[in-house]
DNA sequence: GGGGATCTTGCGTGCCGCGCAAGATTGCGT
DNA sequence: ACGCAATCTTGCGCGGCACGCAAGATCCCC
């Protein structure tokens, strides 16, 4: 996506970020987030304490930022759709892609840190908070695309606000049932139910 | 709603909860939510600085506390519905109940916390926890009365998910504009959407 | 009216977010 | 190739906060 030529500061930034994220939620699922400290997950990624800060606004924040750079894709890659496509074909399309990069099933590490910030509560807001910025990101395409704003109508945000309950929903049902559907399957149902209605319960 | 007779240590128990929240809210409003610190807040409402890490969590959750009630009350009174009534007339009559309290306009105390909680980072996830517990409650109430268990289908929580939406959707739009309509008209238009389904933008 | 339960309060502790200034590292123009 | 300027990391320190613990106050109920 954004390739201009990265230069060698901004790639040691990347690395970092990276580390203290995958430490943040390595160490979070294994000892509890209470557990682990910002020291420790600083000392796993090689960096001092006070630099977690500059990247971070807390714990909480690293341990989601890789669900944000997911969810933040959604939008993206709504805005790249043909314009004349319909627009629930496009929304489908760019609910599904996170998973299409993913080889099998869904990357670990994502659900993983899913898991974590929706059993717990300290985590719970910031998890939200993610969701509320790509929903806000997504209400903006969808405005561009049907030619309405955002300001003036409530449509985009309507769709876009069911949109991702859609997909929550679908993703919440697939970390919780024992042998689930695919993914995607769930996720394409959802949103089909969404876009149609829903006057009255209809078999998944 | 609950009123067996209250005792004495009750009465005062939600006198000192509401009289923390108030403060809460009255001074984060005042001089900014970072510089009203707890010790203040605490002061205002004639308690202990520990007493208030006994009524709350932190103070985002004092200042979302009145929201939560509310929230909260919608599922109650769509439990309270007849089971008869089409479901989608029960939802709209539950959505629009916290402002048959109100006089006139709404609670201006709730206002300026919406306001708040909407605008400042700090609060908003605890803003955004708030509203999904009203909406698991709903998803609970609406399986109830449809039929469906909330572990085996969609349908409950896209319901929840989809009024929810609506309302906040609506309730920002009328935060946000001039002179807006009347909120319980946004609220009931937002829903009507949602319930039909948003194949096309239609107009408000 | 008294015993037991419940709650407030004060104290102490460890963690965290952030301001500040100094030192390190990279980018870039010449 | 080199040095200056910009950017960023890092160490230090402080104020605020959440929470455990024990003692004292208050209320319930018999």
């Amino acid at each position: 996506m954004t390739t201009p030529p990265l230069g060698l500061r901004d790639q040691k930034k990347m690395a970092r970020r990276e580390a203290m994220i995958q430490a943040a939620v390595r160490l979070a699922v294994e000892r509890g987030v209470e557990n682990a400290l910002i020291e420790d997950i600083t000392a796993a990624a090689g960096v001092s304490h006070r630099t977690f800060s500059n990247y971070f606004g807390g714990k909480a924040e690293a341990i989601a930022a890789k669900h944000l750079d997911r969810a933040r894709g959604v939008a993206e890659v709504l805005r790249g759709r043909p314009a004349d496509e319909p627009l629930w074909d496009a929304i489908t399309y760019a609910a599904l892609s996170p998973y299409r990069a993913d080889k099998k099933s869904p990357d670990p590490e994502w659900t993983a840190s899913i898991r974590l910030m929706t059993s717990e509560p300290s985590l719970l807001g910031e998890f939200l908070k993610t969701n509320a910025v790509a929903e806000r990101e997504l209400a903006d395409v969808v405005a561009e695309r049907t030619g309405t704003k955002v300001a003036r109508d409530l449509y985009p945000r309507l769709v876009a606000a069911t949109v991702w309950a859609a997909v929550e929903v679908a993703t919440d049902k697939w970390l919780s049932t024992a042998k689930p559907a695919p993914i995607t399957q769930l996720v394409r149902n959802a949103l089909r139910q969404v876009a149609a209605g829903l006057p009255d319960p209809s078999a998944d």
